[in-house]
DNA sequence: TTTGTTATTGCAACTGAGTTCTAATAAATT
DNA sequence: AATTTATTAGAACTCAGTTGCAATAACAAA
């Protein structure tokens, strides 16, 4: 599918990922717009979104979904693979500038690979 | 907490993990003990070799929870880390057992890490 | 072995993130 | 302006995981 046409809903979702590597919960982004999108046409456009290769998703703590703005990625290629990291005091999720190999490994078939860091982010280590 | 009682909860989910490297998901447990235990049993259960260290949880795709067998690790200490591979063609999930390390990351204080990866086990490759 | 203490269990009801269905709406094309 | 069809809102639903409480069973002390 992916995102056909120009609506209020992608723009406003777009805005919120404007600035910066952070990642943003749905749970957040439910909570921010839902005086002007209803839940179900959230949940919709990130997928398009994602589908498009505009952003990405992955699970945080307590399963939660994160989605954060992909950079190089397209329709068919999704190549920006990189660490995520979830500081444990106040939640906020990074997406780390680090680059990732694929690990070789022999006794399977490697198609991607999701990084998950829990610790304490810049702003909040003592 | 943690286990202090031999209880027959207790030795029924240990059972499952006898055998292998391989993970098993909550809903898969309930499922095969569902005529001898109770879904909330099974949880508190888990939840508590997990505080003893006997075994290791995480997410696998669409955010279900699952546990695996720890090897070196105790009450006070969680030291088994290793990536986790989840077949997306018979979703099995394995520990690989690869030595992780925890890379350095100048503006966090990286605490712990999750490695999940996707892709076609020995199996279920052509 | 019996009794008392308290961790553990079962059950029912609940929670909440994410999904599904359908009718109404609004882009985009003619 | 009319037509087509993707998109949206809303309500209802799904289901993994949790909570509260009364009943039960492991274990220790007598």
């Amino acid at each position: 599918m992916g995102v056909v046409r120009k609506t209020k809903s992608v723009d406003l979702l777009l805005d919120q990922f404007k600035s910066g590597s952070e990642a943003i919960s749905v749970i957040e982004l439910v909570d921010r717009l839902s005086s002007k999108l209803n839940k179900t046409t959230i949940y919709r456009v990130l997928n398009n979104l994602e589908d498009d290769g505009v952003l990405h998703s992955f699970l945080g703590v307590n399963s939660l979904k994160w989605y954060a703005k992909c950079s190089g990625c397209s329709k068919t290629k999704h190549s920006d693979i990189h660490p995520h990291f979830q500081c444990t005091v106040c939640g906020k999720v990074d997406c780390l500038p680090v680059k990732m190999t694929i690990p070789e490994i022999p006794t399977h078939d490697v198609k991607s690979i999701q990084v998950l860091i829990n610790g304490a982010c810049t702003n909040c280590r003592a």
